[in-house]
Parts: structure tokens; sequence; C-alpha cells
DNA sequence: GTGAAAGCGCTAACAC
DNA sequence: GTGTTAGCGCTTTCAC
């Protein structure tokens, strides 16, 4: 059974192929008859437009990428869900890629875009060196990720939030506070998480300790780093982590070290996503406002796509309790 | 800046279109020099083949729906990563639709089907009544949910999970057990936990009592379910969860309702997402093989895609010890 | 080994 | 109001 085109329709209503598509598009003028004649043509042939024909001529997929380390996580899992959300609305449907520990499935989403195959791209994946982005004016948006001078970038205040976090385990009376963070190479601007509580630690004469943990390591690597913070620093009383799970990790270390949370240690996160704290409610966090990141977002790519030229952004943060820190 | 296409490269190699198509695509018989000239005419232009052109030609786009209720969502979140893996080595992208609560949108992501735009469908919504599914052989395929006769599904065993949950808490000595599922009319295989969870308690002569959540309702009025568990029955000692975050909800309720868990109710969850275990790993659950169910829908697909009959698959599903029951 | 030309299904000038 | 036709960028038969 070949695919029923608009030749088809034309034949079966009598008129020409421009008059179907003008019925199809709701173009131009047309008789009441000529109209009921081709819809009625349309569903005896049960008729279904080719979306890729029409793409090709509009030069336009309303298609957007969605490219971020993967979609199995709290954070990104919210993000992307709010982003699908108001893309849809707009009326754009959204490609996921997941490309944790994969540079060259990060590079081949890029090239959707280059392909034509999606029109425009929102990333926040974490690998490094990718130089397709370096070409000026794309379409695309950045979450919480730098890649490049003429990429907008979409952040929550990382610095505010790490000053937030530190503040808190301060005020609980913590004297020995450790923070993770990824490396310092990276370039992401949680980055300036790191650097909030460095000034904040400094600023209140206390020694700053920063473990490092990739984000794309498997967790039991992650884990590790905490079992050995608790091992090399059995003073520590305060952790501020660089992620929710990452604060998990913590606890779990710090219960194993013998020590109890927060009695003995006390625990602030990061994030704050929906799922964690339906999950794990306990937790104290910095939340990031992710439904206003994802609009935001979209916002500034809706902007791209009409060529106009827009800033970076970053958003407020606040502080949620839980009783761990 | 229009873009270059094949024809300027031709003109600029100074071959005929046929012949960079070829070169394009390794086809033919060539000589080293017209694919060296070929290539560097490319690079020269920098061009960038239009995958739409190509999708119009070989009536087929590479990309899969994937239409899940949210990917907000532990089990969803890990089941779409999953999908992407695996559909990406086979060189599929994929489209993502979050369908909570929306008819109409996951008839939306169908019509892209039929459309042209996707070549395949995997979907696992909570919709009611969608007919468009009713459509022979489509290249669809199901993940825990009846969809239509002739989509197959992809499901972990309910029946047996249901009665694994059951038996752990009548193994603990539970005497009011309470489970919860969707309402009854829905058109889920894990209507099947609930049989198994009756059947079980009447071979043990014991009360069978289920409250219906509906899974697309907001959380507060899910833990409102959960209040008036505990305020209708007070003699429950045991919660047989339909999920890991209903589950949450469970506990939460218990302990605002005085009671202790698991001293005096134990609580079993389901799913056994990633991200669950590792956000929450006191939770005593049933885990279903995400992965698997994950690579055997994807089997299922490219059968389908390939025009070949399928069946229907269950795979098996175990308990995970936490300390909550 | 390489090229000319038709066609994938649709839209939009332009003509009448 | 409606039709003719070129063209979106690519692939592939068929011919030489």
């Amino acid at each position: 059974m070949a695919r029923v085109k608009l030749q088809d329709v034309a034949e079966r209503a009598g008129v020409s192929v421009t008059t179907v598509s003008r019925v199809l598009n709701n173009r131009g003028y047309l008789s009441e008859k000529t109209i009921n004649k081709v819809h009625r043509a349309m569903e005896e042939l049960n008729y279904r437009p080719n979306a890729v024909a029409r793409q090709l001529f509009k030069q336009r997929t309303n298609l957007v990428g969605l490219v971020f380390p993967t979609v199995n996580n709290p954070f990104f899992g919210q993000l992307e869900a709010e982003l699908e959300t108001r893309l849809y609305e707009l009326g754009y449907r959204v490609v996921m890629g997941n490309s944790q520990n994969d540079p060259q499935k990060e590079e081949r989403y890029l090239q959707l875009l280059f392909n034509g195959q999606i029109d425009g791209l929102i990333v926040g994946a974490h690998n490094e060196g990718i130089t397709a982005y370096h070409n000026t004016n794309l379409p695309i948006v950045s979450i919480e990720r730098i890649v490049s001078k003429q990429i907008p970038v979409v952040a929550a205040d990382n610095y505010r939030g790490g000053r937030l976090a530190t503040q808190r385990l301060l005020d609980d009376g913590c004297q020995h506070i450790i923070h993770t963070n990824y490396p310092a190479s990276s370039s992401t601007p949680n980055q300036e998480r790191r650097r909030g509580y460095e000034e904040l630690m400094e600023e209140h004469g206390r020694q700053k300790i920063t473990y490092e943990i990739s984000f794309d390591s498997p967790d039991p690597e992650k884990a590790a780093v905490f079992t050995r913070i608790f091992a090399e620093h059995p003073e520590c009383d305060g952790i501020f982590a660089d992620n929710d799970t990452n604060a998990r990790l913590a606890i779990n270390a710090a219960v194993q070290a013998g020590k109890r949370v927060p009695e003995d240690v006390k625990v602030v996160g990061y994030d704050g996503a929906s799922s964690t704290r339906l999950l794990f409610p306990d937790l104290t966090t910095i939340q990031q406002p992710i439904a206003e990141m994802a609009q935001t977002a979209v916002d500034l790519l809706q902007k791209r796509l009409a060529g106009q030229a827009v800033e970076s952004v970053t958003l407020p943060v606040k502080l949620v309790s839980g009783i761990t820190g």
C-alpha cells in the first residue's frame, strides 16, 4: 500500500494539487464547495500530509535537540521534562541525546544541527573540547555549561548558592567544612559554587578543602571519594556537596565511618529537583529554579532562532531546609 | 549565506552531482583521483549533506518516538535513558514526548508516525481511548501498557511482583496489609500486581484492601490517600505500594499518623529504579529489570520495523531488601 | 568510471 | 478562485 499523496487527493476531488495544498494550509481564496470536496477526498483516502516533504521545502523541522549527560538523574530529568513541555507548546518536538562520557556522541548530536535535521539545540553536556561549537551565531543555548564565547548560558546563581550552603553549615556551628565539586578544569559555571564556598571560608579564617568528583564517573567511584574524605579528615563535621546524589553518598560514607548525621556531620546538597525532594525530603539543599531555567533557555533559543542577539542569564537560588544540615 | 549543496560541490570539483553523491555514500566505482577531488571540494566548501532531503527520498527518518507520562520520574527517566542508548547504537535518534494528563498530546505524537516524521514508536503513556492505535501492524511497541490487541507489550512479571511483595510482608508478620494501585479500569499490566496481592491474601484468609491512586494525579492528592488509609485503617501494619514514590508517601503518612516504620508499619514499594535506590536505599521494593525491558522493546521494534510478527514479552522481577519492609 | 534526468511529496510564485 | 510549474536537496536507474 503506497502512501496517499497530495496528487491522489487532487485527482479524487477533481482539483489541482495547489488547491489541495491550499485547503490543507488554509491559505488563499477557496470556495466552500471546493473545500468540502477536498476534505471529503482526504477523508476517503485517509490522507496524511508528509511532514518531511514539507520540512524540505520550508527548510525547518520544528525539532529541537536536547543534549545533557543523562536524563536518568533527578535534575536533568526534571529539566528536560520542563523543556519538552515548553517547546511543545511552541510547536517544537524534542530530540533527546544523553551524552554522558561520550564526546563523540555529543558531536553527533551537534551534527544534526548542521545537517538540517533539527532547528536548534539546548545543551548541558559535560564533554570538553568540542570545537564545532565555535561557529558563530548558531541557534544554541546552554544550561549550566560554558560551551563557547558565542553561546549564551542559562545558569542559577552558583556563587550565591555556594555561599548560602556554606553559610548554613557555619551557622550550624560546623568547624571543618569540606566541599566537593567537578575538577577545576571543567568549564561549568558550578565552579562558582566552589568560589562561593572558598571565599566565605576565607572570610571566616577557615581552611578550605575541595575534593574533586567528576559528574560522569560511576557511583562507586564517587562513594569512594567520600570514604576517603572521612578517612583523611576525621575532624570533618560539615559537607557541602555539589549535588544531591553526592550528598546522599556523603551521608552513607559518614554513617559507615561511624558518624551520625546531623549530630556529628551536617550535610548540604545542591539541586533540589522535585523527585529528590520527594524521595529524600530530609536533605538540606540549595534549590535551583529548574522550571525558570527551562523557560529562560527556551526564550533565549526562540530569540536566537529569530536571529536576535541574546545575553546569558543568571537566576536566583534558595536554600531549602531538611534535617541533614 | 545560502546552504552549500551537492551541486555546489559538484561544480567546484568539476564533476556531476551523481559522482558527488556516490562519494558521499561510498557507492559504485570511482577513481581515486575523483574521490580526492570531491573530498577536497567538500572540505573547501564545508559541505554538510541535508538530512531532510535524504529522508524524503529514503522515506525514513531514523527517528523513533518515546511517549511516556513524564521523564521526570526515576522509572521512566531510567527507562528512556536506556532506550535512547540502545536506539542510538542502531542509528536511531529519539523524539521524547511527555504525555502526562494530556491524551491530545499523546495523539499528536502518534501523528508524527502517520506523517512520516518518525519511523516507529515506543509508548508507555497512560491515557485511555486513543483509537488511532487500532490500526493494524503499526511499528509500535508498548512498555507496561496495554494499548491495543495488535501492539506487543513488554512488561515485567507484575503478577509475580505482586505476590513477592505481599509474601514479604506476610513473612514479616504483617496482619493487615493494604495495597495501592491505579484505578481498576486502567489498561495497564500492573493490575496484575493487584491480582498477585489479592490472590495471596485470599490464600492466607486475609482481607484484601486496595486503594486506588491515579499515576497522573498531583503528589498532594496521592499523599492524602495514604493519610486516609491510616485514618480509616488504624490497624494497618503493612503497605504494598504500586511504586516507589508512593511508598515514600506511605511512609510519610505513617510517621505523621504516629507510627514507626518498620516497627509499626512495614512498607514495600515497586520499581527499584537506579536513582531511587541511590536516594532512598532503605526502601524495600520489587525491582523491575529496566535495562532488559528497554533492550527487549528495542528488539521488538526492530523486528516490527522489518515487517516481522512479534509476541509480547514478560520479564522477571526480584525483591531488593531495604529496612522499610 | 561518470553523467543526465526523473522523482521523493510538498509549497508558492505566477498566470489566468 | 483555481491551475501550471519550478524547486526544496538528495538518490538512483539507465545510458554511455
